[in-house]
DNA sequence: TTGAAAGCGCTAACAT
DNA sequence: ATGTTAGCGCTTTCAA
């Protein structure tokens, strides 16, 4: 309205000139600290009427400098785009501001020059506490954050100096192989064992989620190929690729296939949709990663369903207790079973 | 090593003392503003070299608070877990980087109050810059960024008090339902027509689209009537009993479906399991969102894909140009046809 | 080419 | 029950 503009945001100071009483006593009041200071409910009540008729609201940089905290958590993820990264920040979203805390959310696309960047950059910021999913260099990050005191905890991918939240990837990865040993169709040859693709076996999820898939196979079977692991990476078109050899080498889909990412499904589709409708008759397909619209394909699959929100919880749990102790907390995914298939119905295979 | 634990992370004056040089020197230096302030090389290297030696990286509160500002930018979302959402997050984190930006990315579950705290708060952190995507109360967000001289673009939903980046809701749906119009088998009575199901009326962008359906629609067919267009929410839930009855009343699927979003799209897909596998032949189908799983369902799913990474660079372009003027641009979203489907695989229908 | 000093807005001793 | 004051770590005139 004025023709001056817009003017400089009130100050602590200026409420406290307005409700005739001290710096102080208004700080006391509008932080709630003011229990311990027992300031009268008339002045209390003055000081907060004034604030509000002003709009005064606080500077946090100020309040961050003089407390030295910011009352922000940071949550470090390899990206945004990935159901599973996505559900962990809406969850730790949710943990943080139970919290009274500012979320602050950053990606780092696996670039670990980035990472470390991401990390030197919330500290400076004076984050309170940082939570870092898909660590690529745990190393690095937990140096930072021990140096500049800032409490951490790794999650997804384990870090050395600091508890670590991990699905419990040998478990959930034996779990699904046993569901798609108990679905396959009986047969012999190389075409009627189960085969894992796609993962870095430098990454240690995929090193345990293989293990787990020996682990089950073996106890069934008796043995397991070295051939039946593809560690292809995480690629669509390795996987596609990777599966297309397969499929060439024993004549057609194995009875079944356990795949290790949703990325990865996506690959290993684009080859299947080239394949006889036939030729799926006798596969069953398993996938580590859940998404509800791959449960509508003309096909059985069962997919494991990574427990973010339970993770994220006890993530926020240890910082809360001031645990450090580094060790490994496992929590075990849910195993989503293919859907129903009806008779008669678009999905009915038969 | 040392028996005493941490110690304090260096400050500014630290460095300025072990290099024998004074607070402001040490800050020029290390901000680059070192070439106003004609520093000598040796000065300048030696002050780098203590600080790397310590250590040492500014304590950004305080930086923000003498500045006025905090180098952050921050982006409100309604949720992480949806495709469009976290591409755009994806995106924002680059531009923001691009310019030795912080990004801060906060959700705020469509919830009005939830919106608001969440802005007051990024600007007590003194943001410089804000972009709130899918905003559900942009009067409120508008107000208060006036009054903190915060600049600020609403992406995905407009709001009236500053530029606003949109999806071209109406030319994306028009091209789309063209594309189903093409399609569909030709025929008479009410399920040879094309419906749209999903979203609010209330919500802009599903007035928009469900414009575009029409003309489209009136364009090619004559006319529309209104209970072609079912806006019956976003929730899965919903889009399965709303296509449900509709199949009920036509006496199957119609022979178009637009559907409006992704999670209504997975709540069609509950229905459409349950029909004989000869109803889908005469439908195809059309969805606003694009997700790469959904193009290998057994039957034609053509999709938009909103091009997120064009909006943000365009809503940072703004921010840069200092461009408050309130209007609505719009960005046209890309077409994703369906697969094609090669005679004798498992996706042929036919 | 550099240093001294004020002060950003707030909180927490320490007064009273 | 409340006020005074020092100072968090930094940047920026202003002085030299």
């Amino acid at each position: 309205m004025s023709v001056s503009g817009i003017r400089p945001r009130p100050t602590l100071k200026d409420i406290a000139r307005l409700a005739e009483a001290s710096p102080s006593t208004v700080s006391a009041v509008l932080s709630g600290t003011w229990q311990a200071r027992r300031i009268s409910e008339s002045t209390a009540d003055r000081v907060r009427r004034v604030a509000d008729e002003q709009g005064f609201s606080i500077n946090r940089q100020a309040r961050g400098l003089r407390r030295g905290r910011s009352d922000m958590v940071g949550l470090i993820l390899p990206m945004h785009d990935n159901r599973f990264f996505a559900a962990t920040a809406q969850s730790f979203e949710a943990e943080a501001r139970a919290r009274h805390l500012c979320p602050v959310v950053v990606s780092t696309l696996r670039d670990p020059a980035e990472e470390i960047r991401t990390v030197e950059r919330l500290i400076s910021y004076a984050v309170d506490s940082l939570v870092i999913a898909g660590a690529s260099d745990p190393v690095a990050i937990g140096a930072l954050c021990r140096a500049a005191g800032v409490r951490h905890v790794y999650v997804d991918l384990p870090g050395e100096d600091a508890p670590s939240v991990l699905s419990d990837n040998f478990g959930g990865a034996k779990v699904l192989t046993e569901a798609l040993l108990d679905r396959m169709a009986p047969g012999s040859g190389p075409r009627a064992l189960p085969y894992f693709v796609g993962g870095s076996p430098a990454d240690s999820a995929t090193a345990r989620r293989s293990d787990g898939f020996r682990a089950a196979v073996s106890q069934r079977l008796g043995q397991v190929a070295p051939d039946q692991v593809l560690a292809c990476g995480y690629a669509p078109s390795r996987a596609t690729a990777e599966l297309a050899a397969l499929c060439d080498r024993l004549g057609g889909l194995p009875a079944a296939l356990f795949v290790n990412s949703l990325t990865v499904f996506e690959g290993a589709l684009r080859h299947i949709v080239t394949l006889p409708a036939s030729d799926l008759e006798g596969t069953v397909f398993g996938c580590y990663d859940h998404d509800p619209i791959a449960s509508f394909l003309p096909f059985p699959v069962h997919m494991l369903r990574q427990n973010s929100e339970a993770m994220i919880a006890r993530a926020f749990a240890l910082i809360d207790e001031e645990d450090v102790e580094p060790r490994v907390i496992e929590i075990a995914p849910d195993l989503v079973p293919p859907r129903t298939i009806r008779p008669g119905t678009l999905f009915d295979l038969g």
